[in-house]
DNA sequence: AAAAACAGCAACCGCTGTCCG
DNA sequence: GCGGACAGCGGTTGCTGTTTT
């Protein structure tokens, strides 16, 4: 792509630090008014703010619906198994996590978790045990970001041996409906279904979405909500299916 | 008590993906 | 199909508070 002009006029926007004025101003801006529209909000927020700048403040810090505080147990477990599956894929972990932005996550991974992981011994890229040989430890992460996923569950499994295929975890946390309802496709009265890698993650109609293509991870079993990942318990195959 | 080193995290930067004229 | 505008993402920076020397 060609380059892009700045999004605004860095001459006339402050940067640094948010002070209490201009929070209230954006806080009060968005209430009336709602997101989106970045560009434009600044000045009709009456903020000397690239708009950009805007969106982060509100999204990691202002929003009402963040957890803030520390982390728990549960969710340093949560994060680190979906790091094993998703590498540095923040925004996606982060839908994982109601109340916790790609930001927050980022910075704890790189502050506590990875070295929480490096003192276990498990090398925080890979998830292996630091002293494998290079050829095993290259193996998921490697993959995962710039690859193909291309094991199974079982292979899955083998290489995250704790990963607790019953956790249930949220969609993502636009919806809180689908919080408490099981995750459907196909006919809600069907005791099977299926749904793609991309669209179990909650990044439904991205261009990731396989659902079409035939590649799909299957589920099947009982009714009863879905797990990890937004899955059943059922079949994983991630094979063929390309990662970003 | 002061300086240096370290740790945590808010914010910025540059890039990509998508939409639309 | 092309290119500009925009939103969003991930990596990085740099400020600030805390700990160590």
């Amino acid at each position: 792509m060609m380059g892009r002009s700045p999004c605004c006029e860095k001459a006339h926007t402050n940067k640094g630090a948010w002070t209490k004025e201009e929070d209230d101003r954006l806080i009060s801006y968005i209430r009336a008014h709602g997101e989106g529209c970045w560009r434009s909000l600044p000045k009709a927020a009456g903020l000397l703010r690239c708009g950009k700048s805007c969106r982060l403040r509100w999204i990691n810090y202002l929003r009402p619906d963040l957890k803030r505080g520390n982390f728990t147990e549960d969710e340093d477990e949560l994060i680190i198994k979906l790091h094993s599956l998703l590498g540095n894929k923040w925004s996606l972990i982060a839908g994982r996590l109601p109340g916790r932005t790609d930001n927050e996550i980022k910075n704890y991974w790189n502050t506590h978790i990875r070295r929480k992981l490096v003192s276990q011994g498990i090398d925080p890229t890979t998830h292996r045990p630091i002293n494998e040989p290079a050829a095993a430890a290259a193996a998921p992460q490697e993959e995962a970001v710039s690859k193909t996923i291309s094991f199974s569950q079982s292979e899955r499994i083998d290489k995250c041996p704790d990963l607790n295929l019953d956790l249930r975890i949220s969609p993502p946390s636009s919806s809180q409906q689908q919080n408490q309802e099981p995750l459907k496709t196909g006919t809600s009265s069907g005791s099977s279904s299926t749904l793609c890698f991309a669209c179990s993650i909650g990044i439904q109609n991205s261009k990731d979405c396989s659902c079409r293509d035939g590649i799909m991870i299957s589920v099947s079993g009982s009714s009863s909500g879905y797990d990890f990942l937004g899955l059943k318990a059922g079949v994983l195959d991630y094979r063929s299916l390309e990662m970003k």
